[in-house]
DNA sequence: TGATTTCCGGATCGCTCGTTCCGGAAATAA
DNA sequence: TTATTTCCGGAACGAGCGATCCGGAAATCA
């Protein structure tokens, strides 16, 4: 009861001197605040305290570790976003929870503004093809979830279309946020977005 | 009649061997495709025809290139998508010719996918500080003209948040242009956008 | 024609980057 | 202790970047 041995009893040699959590939090920080090509080895290797050679150890090179820290901040950050649509009250409730928890997601103040996926991880993409299946399968989550939503909602129009232009909107919102706005300018827009988005009861094809 | 001479007689030594519009054309599309730090000064000479020299002496160097960009990008570009919103029709007829508009300066296939304000100088002003008080100023450009079209509707919320929303909506359609969704896909997600952003009639804070 | 002004092509300079490599240090296993 | 395995700190490499410089070439002016 005095300690705790989860797993292997012990690795081989010497221990890593850092907390892999914690190196790998920070350094997400990095990429966040940075940007991909912006946060160089050298500093993502200084704010996680973690030497050189165990991030190529590790990760593989600045691409894994870029990686790592996606996976990190879908499971951290995004999760709260995906929580907060995920039906509990009516569909204009539950997407004004949504629009709430992006914009304390992007511009809530204990974490660099934006969005690493539809910020940081669209723009490297353009330059670094590796990326582009990350980038395509994880902006696809939010229209997924979305669309999902407004099909349980019986939504009369088709609900992928309907998806997508929110997921436009909260996307806007988050660039917004990377330019300055903070959450006190952002919120009052995103308290507009369920009355267009749900209230409105069809596209009105006519 | 038969030659026309606008301006100066002549300049004094050697003339430029290359088109300046033209030049600045191309290096805008070369901005445009591949960002602002990616695009390196060989490439943009090899694209415009220009040498490095020149580009020094007229533009002052790399920044000063992109600046002028950003002013033939507003004067070829953005002026098709402020004259779409008139005001021409109703309201909901001029949201729906911007958000046309919109889908085909992000995805016309003519340019490059996506926007050179809100993709490239929105990205590269995180990392060039020199660049934010024209990101500023250039994002700032849409919202005060929807600002202005919802005012003269006489829509009844603040035309400032219902502005905001829709730059929203438009922004994050020109980033899914640039993630590779075509025109075809995009149109129907800019088509619903006019009836959730006009139609509605109150944001109700009821 | 000769003098002057401007343009241009290329070499070069620092600088930063991601990555690799190596030897000493620290821990376990026998 | 001795051998073995793993981590770590720093040096070094090769490539690419933006920016500068220089001498020849091409045009106008006197």
């Amino acid at each position: 009861m005095s300690q705790t041995q989860p797993e292997q009893p012990r690795p081989r040699g010497r221990p890593r001197g850092f907390d892999e959590a914690a190196a790998l939090e920070a350094a997400l920080r990095v990429f966040w605040a940075c940007g991909y090509d912006q946060a160089s080895v050298a500093q993502l290797c200084r704010a996680a305290g973690m030497p050189r050679a165990s991030l190529y150890q590790i990760y593989g090179g600045k691409e894994g570790l870029f990686l790592a820290a996606l996976d990190r901040y879908a499971a951290t950050r995004l999760a709260l976003v995906a929580a907060a649509l995920g039906p509990r009250g009516s569909l204009a409730e539950d997407l004004r929870a949504f629009f709430e928890a992006v914009v304390t997601l992007a511009a809530g103040g204990a974490d660099p503004p934006g969005c690493l996926i539809s910020g940081v991880l669209a723009d490297a993409a353009m330059t670094h093809p590796g990326l582009r299946a990350e980038r395509d399968r994880r902006l696809g989550v939010l229209e997924t979830l979305l669309e999902r939503r407004f099909a349980i909602a019986g939504d009369p129009a088709d609900p992928a279309i309907r998806a997508a232009l929110a997921a436009a909107a909260a996307r806007g919102l988050v660039l917004r946020a990377r330019t300055g706005w903070d959450a006190a300018r952002l919120r009052p827009v995103a308290a507009a977005a369920p009355a267009s988005f749900a209230a409105c009861p069809v596209p009105a094809d006519a």
